[in-house]
DNA sequence: ACCATCTTGGACCGATTAGTCCAAGATAGG
DNA sequence: CCTATCTTGGACTAATCGGTCCAAGATGGT
């Protein structure tokens, strides 16, 4: 043990998954991390390894974090199923307001470039939305959804969420996004006053 | 007067537009539109201008294009509106099934790259967006949907359409990519049966 | 048939890319 | 305090980037 790394590998990695998050992968150089990270090539290299580690390991990470944030707001769908909805969409609608974070969602930056990535972060990516279509319908069966109607709204609702990612991007005020939730929601409010 | 084009611009420029459609503007270097469209880098920037200004024509050539077929899908919304949606959304879906054509969408693409585009095509792209909410407020409108009603659908349907984008390039499949579209058709549906 | 003019292919440029390497400096154990 | 070991900054490389240039060839008006 000698010579003690001068940073902080989580603040370096929230540095860089902002920098590929606002950018995309292929805008982003290693001189915009370097600058970005405040490391040098050098550093980044010996502690993340190549562009695409340091990608995937950005691309996890956002995956778990705001994974963490939707699991929380969706648990307590068993009592209060559009409530709980409601919160999944908030987590979205304040990342979005928050000013210190880009627009848009790394996922759905990471999926538009699909064609051009490395396979492995392409099925990350992919791997993302499915899980995201998983907790989405096993929070609407809790909720007591039919379970056809479940897996048909985790769909729904996966995808109007991804839209805002897009519509954030080109400029739509809180307010529309609002308004494009509020739509989807209404359905999945006519879903649940159907059953019976 | 001397020496003839020997090429269409059409198809090249149909041959560029799908390359910056598959692979985004970054990803997509002049090698690679000269390989796609068969000319070398000189008749390239002879007849288009630079990188930024064949992005731009391919981005208008692409509104354009399927901005006519969606006007021409919405056209009998003034009789029947839910058919005209579904129609509107017909021409989304057919163009992801085209095996010729890329998954996602080029406006969506731009969206997602305006942090690092030059503001003039950026805000092509948002104006794009803008279009396609009005042409969908309008077509609202005249199938007699209150004012508020369509300004909300329309910004709502608007998004939907793209999120279609993001989840054709992950890999859903048109039954899933169908059920995103039926749910907010039945919200749609909803709003109609409840006006009186 | 001639020639002025346009198109074309390929060589070329400086800048930037991802990635490597190493000498110099910092650190902690003994 | 000494030294083995780790980190760091910057120089470096080969490849690729967008963009330019020009000689050679093709074309159409006369």
């Amino acid at each position: 043990m000698a010579g003690k790394k001068q940073f902080d590998v989580d603040t370096v990695l929230d540095a860089a998954m902002v920098q590929f998050w606002r950018a995309g992968y292929a805008d982003t150089s290693l001189d915009d991390l370097s600058r970005a990270t405040g490391l040098n090539r050098s550093s980044l290299y010996s502690s993340f390894g190549d562009k695409d580690s340091l990608y995937l390991r950005c691309l996890d990470r956002y995956v778990t974090r705001y994974g963490e944030r939707y699991d929380e707001a969706l648990s307590s769908a068993s009592e209060d199923p559009l409530r709980a909805m409601r919160e999944f969409f908030a987590v979205t609608l304040k990342r979005i307001a928050d000013p210190d974070l880009p627009d848009g969602c790394l996922v759905a930056q990471t999926a538009m470039a699909i064609p051009v990535l490395r396979p492995d972060v392409a099925a990350r990516a992919s791997e993302a939305l499915g899980l995201q279509r998983a907790r989405l319908r096993t929070a609407l069966s809790a909720g007591k959804l039919a379970d056809s109607d479940a897996d048909d709204f985790a769909v729904h609702i996966a995808a109007v969420n991804q839209s805002l990612a897009v519509m954030s991007r080109a400029g739509a005020s809180q307010q529309q996004l609002r308004t494009i939730i509020d739509i989807s929601m209404s359905a999945l409010s006519q879903a649940f006053h159907a059953r019976s």
